[in-house]
RNA sequence: GCGGUUGUGGCGGAAUUGGCAUACGCGCUAGACUAAGGAUCUAGUGUCCAUUAGCGACUUGCGGGUUCGAGUCCCGCCAACCGCACCA
């Protein structure tokens, strides 16, 4: 026997695999298919790193066992690659993004490559590729068609100092992340994606999907549904309009607050005696983001309007107008009516600035605290509401609004619509034109995709944070589509997320150069059978990708109404500190270095073992050799094999348990315990010695989809023919799963006392009757009055005695 | 703050979903083999008490409750982690 060399080992088959392209997914329809997706990385600067590699491991462990099991397996791999940080790398090191994204994507693969993925390399995909993002376009187009891409002013953040937009991401506390400069907010004008259109049914159609509930419910307190009314108020003589979840309460509305962006202010400048001191809160509420601002701990901050006053439109009272930056433009009408007596912000706001507390809800103390729950209260001081409950109160209300005229039932969300402009280089180019002749927008003509991102020398950008191609007049300036006259491109370009929005139908026909993919393609694999991706996915790729679909469903391009049928999440990697992995930290583990030092099997096997699938564990080089150490030990067994064929009686139970054990866990993400079901199982080996055919077979099927190396090169050893990886997966005889005599617990008066063994199907009776037998358990309850006997077969026998 | 989640030995974790808490692995202790062991094998290993011995007591973040029986269900606390819309 040689010692195991998992380097020769490894290679070898990685060279067999690849040469025989293994895992090539064909077009056949006569078997049944399954798609198996992990979500893409985007390829950094840093490479792989040991977090990546959990999901791709827990989804090849399927997809290998799939194929065991007669299924068509599409299991793809691409790369996400435009991106902020490769922009940012580039012109930092002044090499150019393309090139940058070649080197990253090529290191990518010769470490995935190491770990021995069944990833069908044929249908690699890659978003910065023009014969991809031709389709990224032309998706773009069809919504700008539909009137679900708009322009509209938004604030981004802006370093003075660096004079360079700034993502979120890039703000800390406040302020630039590379030179420190306190950050402004500019208003810019950016093309915008209607997926607000489709919140209603984003909601809807979770229901029926097979999705771990916390993806759904994040998903839909992100959706953010919520029933209300708006209700015009009279202020400064004209209508301002407010959206409410609790219009019952619209007779202790004291006072009014309104965004410090909200456009009345400008138009009510000659009526406003304090217009600068609102400019200068308007000023300092820009430089805060809205999730400091909504911070609910925070010190409340406002300033009355003076000069103008409201009436609420119930009781016919004046009422003044504040502004403060917790009411947000960018949800509801970017006004409301403040209710201190019933509204936690308002009750704090009224009680920091003096302002008039009315109790129209009984039930609380609002001297105290805000008093809020609609379910107990009785409605009071609120006129033709008297006596209602706030059920009663919110449907009375809005009958009377509405026979006034003055208000309406409305379905408000949480949900924002999708800022989809980038001033940046590094992105997929708007496929739009500005015709000053046509007025307006432009879209080019399909044909023409794609629109090549052109060739820059520098993809700094411009001194006002215009995008890098604002720069380039020749590539700008073009002709417009419909009149033939002159016409400007758009120099934003898309999101990194436009790209990962749909890469998943791609993969069902990568090489399609006359639509996104064949109507066969997605017919036969559509929608995706199970896709697993992390947790911080769910409000945003998750949710823009079901956006995308549904709209592409809607024009008829794909079958199903949802790409996904199936969802579950890992848990992250985390350093032997248990603190996130960040080079900062210095506590990054290079997957690298374990393939080389201890194997891919290894690796695989200790990332599969380290904790519960769905969630963080912290990395351990100790838990690693454990690994190692039990590569090594099945790798000896192969010496204890005999000839024989079946099982044991010995293994028989244990053989059938374990296989049983093994195929549920894989299914259900329970990978460390199917581990734990091998290992034990390899100490039922070792301790019977010797091993018959059979038994050694299934356990390297078993073993197979984890450590694909190691037992596809025992199976050889062992002469068996054809390859592991084509074998089938076995089965179990689920009466064979347990032994003939089990030992169940004794409880006496609820205490565990001890163990006796009966026969698997005894009955109550039987099983009393052995406790009975067992003389240090009988003389517990001998002589007493026996009152109650709880006995669950095969677990337990509980006897209540006196 | 809002939303989502977690809390079990020295460590990672398991527990057929209300039925023997601590499977499996790591670490540790002792022994074997050895020139050597950071290799391998064997045995032991929750805490406390007792130790010639156990039918002993306690234990799943903290405090209550339901039940023959609670890590699991209910109520109230505490702590930690993830996301928050231009990172991907």
């Amino acid at each position: 026997m040689n010692r195991y060399d998992h380097k020769a080992i490894e290679k070898k088959w990685q060279n067999i695999w690849d040469e025989q392209h293994a895992f090539h997914a064909d077009d056949d329809t006569s078997k049944p298919k399954y798609y198996a997706l992990i979500e893409f990385p985007y390829p950094s600067g840093q490479g792989l790193h040991v977090g990546h590699p959990r999901p791709y491991t827990a989804m090849d462990i399927v997809s290998r066992k799939r194929r065991m099991q007669g299924y068509n397996v599409l299991f793809p791999m691409g790369w996400d690659a435009f991106g902020l940080p490769t922009e940012n790398y580039a012109i930092k090191n002044k090499i150019h993004p393309k090139t940058v994204t070649e080197n990253n994507i090529a290191h990518f693969k010769e470490q995935m490559k190491s770990i021995g993925f069944s990833f069908d390399w044929d249908r690699e995909v890659n978003t910065t590729d023009p014969n991809y993002y031709k389709w990224t376009q032309w998706i773009f187009l069809q919504m700008f068609k539909k009137g679900l891409a708009y322009k509209q002013e938004m604030a981004i953040n802006w370093c003075p100092s660096c004079k360079v937009g700034l993502a979120n991401e890039e703000v800390v506390d406040g302020c630039c992340e590379r030179c420190g400069t306190q950050v402004e907010h500019r208003r810019k004008s950016q093309w915008m994606l209607r997926i607000t259109a489709y919140a209603q049914r984003l909601i809807d159609d979770l229901e029926g999907l097979d999705f771990i509930e916390r993806v759904k419910t994040q998903q839909i307190n992100w959706i953010g549904r919520s029933e209300g009314a708006e209700v015009d108020f009279i202020a400064n003589g004209q209508k301002l309009r407010i959206f409410t979840t609790r219009p019952d309460t619209l007779f202790g509305a004291t006072y009014m607050v309104m965004s410090p962006e909200h456009p009345y202010i400008d138009d009510w400048k000659d009526q406003i005696e304090n217009f600068d001191e609102i400019m200068e809160y308007r000023k300092f509420a820009a430089s805060k983001s809205d999730f400091d601002r909504t911070e609910m701990a925070k010190e409340k901050t406002g300033v009355e309007i003076k000069g103008v006053k409201a009436i609420n439109p119930v009781t016919g009272t004046e009422i003044p107008i504040w502004i403060s930056d917790y009411v947000l433009m960018t949800y509801g009408t970017g006004a409301i009516m403040a209710v201190p007596g019933h509204d936690t912000r308002d009750w704090e706001f009224a009680t920091k600035f003096g302002l008039p507390i009315i109790e129209v809800v009984a039930g609380g103390d609002i001297t105290k605290e805000a008093f809020t729950d609609i379910q107990t209260g009785t409605m009071i001081n609120s006129g033709f509401l008297d006596g209602m409950s706030v059920e009663e109160a919110k449907k009375a209300i809005i009958d009377w609004l509405v026979e006034k005229g003055i208000g309406e039932r409305k379905v408000n969300f949480k949900l924002r619509d999708w800022v989809f402009s980038r001033q940046r280089y590094w992105g997929e180019p708007i496929p739009l034109v500005y015709c000053e002749h046509c007025g307006g927008w432009q879209a080019l003509p399909e044909e023409s995709l794609p629109l090549v991102l052109p060739e820059v020398e520098s993809c700094e950008p411009g001194p006002d944070g215009e995008s890098p191609l604002a720069a380039m007049e020749e590539w700008i300036n073009t002709t417009c589509p419909v009149c033939g006259g002159p016409a400007r491109r758009e120099t934003d370009t898309m999101p990194q997320w436009a790209g990962s929005s749909w890469y998943f139908l791609r993969y069902m026909d990568p090489h399609n150069d006359t639509a996104l993919a064949s109507k066969e393609a997605m017919a036969y694999w559509s929608p995706i059978d199970w896709y697993n991706g992390g947790m911080e996915h769910t409000t945003l790729h998750l949710l823009y990708s079901r956006f995308w679909h549904k709209f592409l469903y809607d024009i008829g391009v794909v079958p199903t109404k949802e790409p996904y049928q199936k969802r579950t999440s890992h848990g992250m990697i985390l350093g032997s500190d248990g603190q996130k992995m960040s080079k900062s930290r210095g506590n990054v583990v290079n997957p690298d270095e374990i393939v080389d030092e201890f194997g891919a099997d290894t690796m695989r096997m200790y990332e599969m073992f380290i904790g519960d699938f769905e969630k963080a564990a912290p990395w351990s080089e100790q838990g690693v050799k454990g690994c190692r150490r039990f590569l090594e030990r099945i790798w000896k067994m192969q010496e204890n094999v005999s000839e024989e064929t079946g099982y044991s009686k010995a293994l028989e139970v244990s053989m059938h348990r374990t296989i049983k054990k093994v195929s549920q866990d894989y299914e259900t993400l329970k990978f460390n315990t199917a581990i734990a079901a091998m290992m034990a199982l390899m100490n039922e080996f070792t301790a019977a010695g010797t091993v018959t055919k059979d038994e050694w077979k299934t356990f390297l099927i078993l073993l197979n989809p984890v450590a694909p190396h190691i037992t596809e090169e025992l199976w050889q050893i062992a002469g068996e023919p054809g390859f592991l990886f084509q074998q089938s997966w076995p089965e179990y005889d689920e009466a064979k799963t347990v032994e003939d005599r089990i030992s169940i617990a004794v409880q006496i008066m609820g205490k565990t006392r001890g163990n006796v063994e009966i026969a698997k199907e005894a009955d109550q009776e039987e099983a009393l009757a052995a406790v009975r037998s067992d003389a240090r358990l009988n003389a517990l309850i001998d002589g007493k009055n026996i009152i109650k006997v709880v006995y669950v077969p095969g677990r337990i026998i509980n006897i209540i005695a006196k």
